[in-house]
DNA sequence: GTCTATATCGGGATAGAC
DNA sequence: GTCTATCCCGATATAGAC
């Protein structure tokens, strides 16, 4: 399953663009589409010449936002290396999927309209992503990379770490984020460089242009 | 500053914990007053004989959650305890208030409704909360307990595991969270026990009852 | 595919009786 | 201090011309 930006036509893209930057900081519910075609540039039905419902494009950037970090989990899965190192490597990508997607924030992915049923299938690719994380623990605890703690404690513990590269200043890097969640994962902290260089050395799909 | 869940009425007591725990399922702006209304089992108006309107009750909520952390921050910084004992004191309440507080979610504190006028001074607060945090790393990393890294990072880190209290189920423990953080910034984790005994130890005024 | 005009609805807030 | 009734506004979404 691709599903990649091109997807979008460069107008519904541009949309997609404004109403995340808005979303992400005044939340959904309050960013309304006359706002969203203020921004973009038209008035507010144009909008719906893209979208049929102004729900559907926080479908979207959810589905934008989750399904490059899933994919990748699933290459990297096929890759039997240890899972200390694919649990480093998919966190890093991840983690540079939504800095560098202009249109995403962790703050949209986990805003709390997606309760509502419309965002079922969205709420399931959260599942999925929450599994992923919980796997990789549990198999890196299995191999004794991770020391032994409740795995989906953990996991709430490193997705919560994602929220550090929120608005407003993008002050947390990627790779602190990264550093910090290992630190705190390992049962030798000390081997972190080895697994760091291990992580950086897998070969995957290269992210989306 | 006591400030305290005395100062409301038990039937605004009653609106603020009804609405807090809608407001942490679909967030604030989804939540109407209807609903909260509701789920009182009063009418709609009968809301407004106790706030004057819906923003004040959000704001309440925002106080509510970061007084007390932020009164115990004071607290403990005139016991010259070394830094690192203090940080994890303070995280361990902190997380403790926001856990036992029936109507208090970290998201209603990090919501993003908060970015409007009407709300600058829970943000004020919320400011406060983030200098209490890099100043008690920025400490520590002084005294050599905490190990070299951006503290303005180092504390985004930490508030952002905050999130892991975070519904559906409170999986998350407040120690688990503090050893996770603390294991993160620590010079050497193999301290943490010990830190862990100083910060039990040190006497602050007890939590509200 | 964008516009103007508009239907329709839900939500915040107020008035005034009890 | 809670009720019923109501005002008013902003927001989503549609209709139909260009």
């Amino acid at each position: 399953m691709p599903a990649e930006i091109s997807r979008w036509s460069p107008a519904a893209e541009r949309i997609l663009r404004t109403a995340a930057q808005l979303i992400a900081v005044r939340g959904f519910a309050a960013t309304s589409t006359r706002d969203i075609a203020a921004a973009v540039g038209v008035q507010q039905p144009a909008i719906y010449k893209h979208f049929s419902a102004k729900d559907d494009i926080l479908a979207a950037l959810v589905q934008l936002g989750l399904e490059r970090p899933l994919a990748l989990a699933d290459e990297l899965a096929a890759l039997s290396a240890p899972a200390a190192v694919t649990l480093h490597r998919w966190l890093r990508e991840s983690l540079e999927h939504l800095r560098d997607s202009p249109y995403l924030l962790i703050s949209i992915l986990t805003t709390p309209e997606l309760q509502r049923t419309r965002f079922s299938a969205e709420v399931d690719l959260l599942a999925r992503f929450d599994r992923v994380v919980i796997g990789m623990v549990e198999a890196g605890q299995r191999e004794g990379d991770l020391r032994a703690m409740n795995p989906v404690s953990a996991a709430r513990l490193v997705q919560a770490l994602f929220d550090a590269l929120a608005l407003p200043e993008i002050a947390v890097s990627p790779a602190e984020i990264v550093e910090f969640a290992l630190t705190g994962l390992l049962s030798d902290p000390a081997g972190l460089p080895e697994i760091q260089r291990a992580a950086d050395a897998l070969v995957v799909s290269p992210a989306s242009p």
